[in-house]
DNA sequence: GTGACATATTGACATCTTTCGATGTGAGTC
DNA sequence: GACTCACATCGAAAGATGTCAATATGTCAC
């Protein structure tokens, strides 16, 4: 059983990789097939389809298959969700100082 | 030397971890001493320390030496320029289809 | 300076991640 | 069916990460 904080963290795990950045960006235009993204990335085929899994898991990333192809495109939902769940992270909750307690080291 | 896709992966790899986001948490409503944080989550001195040093260095914590004491606390800028940086990267850019390209696999 | 306390650093270990080459699977073509 | 192509999965190796116990560092009080 995975809690709310794991369950966050993964999408922001699926974020910390520099060729997943790179492949979030090339979606940003349009739709892809893996074997576009795997031409302009300087990976091994099986290693972008491990990419590939953990950008889908994380509900950042779609896929559709079309025949033999896979396309993938960004989730307009699960970005959405990323953004606010940043955002709620960031944000500073109004000090309402309950019990007036500071840390009293 | 680290590339642009590598220093914004960091950020995220910050946030990919469920005790960090705990800490974030923590953070959203004032600044913090390390052993107050040390007492809610569940793990060792050296083991918050590390994780403290992570964060700081993804430059969305804040820290500040008070005696004998470590103050943490959310940087806002740092936290803004991660939702300036998500919002890049999930953002859907016009597809003004430069050469009519569409995948042609 | 000495002792006590809060935090940082180190070293060791287990686990998770990234990567690759090899193999498996599903879809289209002949 | 047999073959090819695109992609997924597997197994192994290398590296990164999370964790702790032990030790070091810095600060305060005496």
């Amino acid at each position: 059983m995975e809690n709310i904080y794991q369950k966050n963290a993964k999408v922001f795990k699926a974020l910390g990789d520099p060729n997943r950045l790179m492949i979030m960006e090339m979606l940003q235009s349009t739709e892809r097939c893996a074997c576009e993204i795997l031409e302009d990335l300087h990976i091994g085929q099986s290693t972008l389809s491990h990419h590939m899994k953990i950008l889908c898991d994380s509900g950042l990333v779609d896929s559709r298959r079309e025949g033999k192809w896979m396309h993938y495109s960004i989730n307009k939902e699960g970005c959405e969700a990323a953004k606010k769940l940043l955002d709620e992270i960031t944000s500073q909750k109004e000090n309402n100082n309950v019990g007036g307690l500071k840390c009293e080291c």
